[in-house]
DNA sequence: TTGAATACCTTGTATCGCAAGGTACTGAAA
DNA sequence: TTTCAGTACCTTGCGATACAAGGTATTCAA
């Protein structure tokens, strides 16, 4: 059921500030939605060809660098609409829950 | 984004009462939420065949029997799971809006 | 210089939803 | 009585998404 629901949530994620892969993994598991890896490098790779995220290199006091991604303006126009889409399935969902 | 919420709906729409496949894409219609034909006859199947929903045909005044679909016990026991991770899912739409 | 930790990425598989097309029954018009 | 439009059910092929498993590359410390 949480398919789709995925990029919508890193995008929210992503609207304000900068985070690597595991960054994102570790505040989605905060906010109860776990992401494996193999899933999430994908989408990233996806949502950067099309313009909705961007990224830049940061050094690592450990380790190698990291792909910090943040949302794009382009990006944050595509949020607006998914914001929308979101609204409608909740309107749905609620007017069957509503009726008997 | 709609992806995994068809079934949900589905679910909920025939916890109460019988409908058959035209039915349903109109009340999911009316609550703001289009289906095709071609996606919904496999889900009903898969349903059927999984112990979620049974069925019976009845007469219609004009054309072909229909096929009455219901949700079975096992059904909304199921349906029970999937309403525990709608609301995980709002749960975690709802901290992603909310941090800043 | 070797190994553990970290980080990024790819490949193969399963499932879901859609578009297109097909089968079958009914009743009314030619 | 034959034909045709309307209704209803179903299948096939395709693209997209998510996961599991496995692979590559960088860093630092033993």
């Amino acid at each position: 059921m949480r398919k789709g629901m995925l990029e919508y949530c890193i995008m929210l994620l992503l609207r304000h500030q900068p985070c690597y892969a595991n960054d994102i993994i570790q505040r989605l598991h905060e906010a109860e939605m776990i992401v494996m890896e193999g899933t999430l490098y994908p989408l990233l790779s996806r949502l950067k060809r099309d313009g909705i995220l961007g990224y830049e290199w940061r050094e690592s006091t450990q380790g190698p660098p990291r792909k910090y991604y943040i949302l794009t303006d382009e990006g944050q126009e595509a949020l607006a609409q998914l914001d929308a889409n979101w609204e409608e399935i909740l309107r749905t969902v609620n007017i069957l829950k509503l009726e008997e």
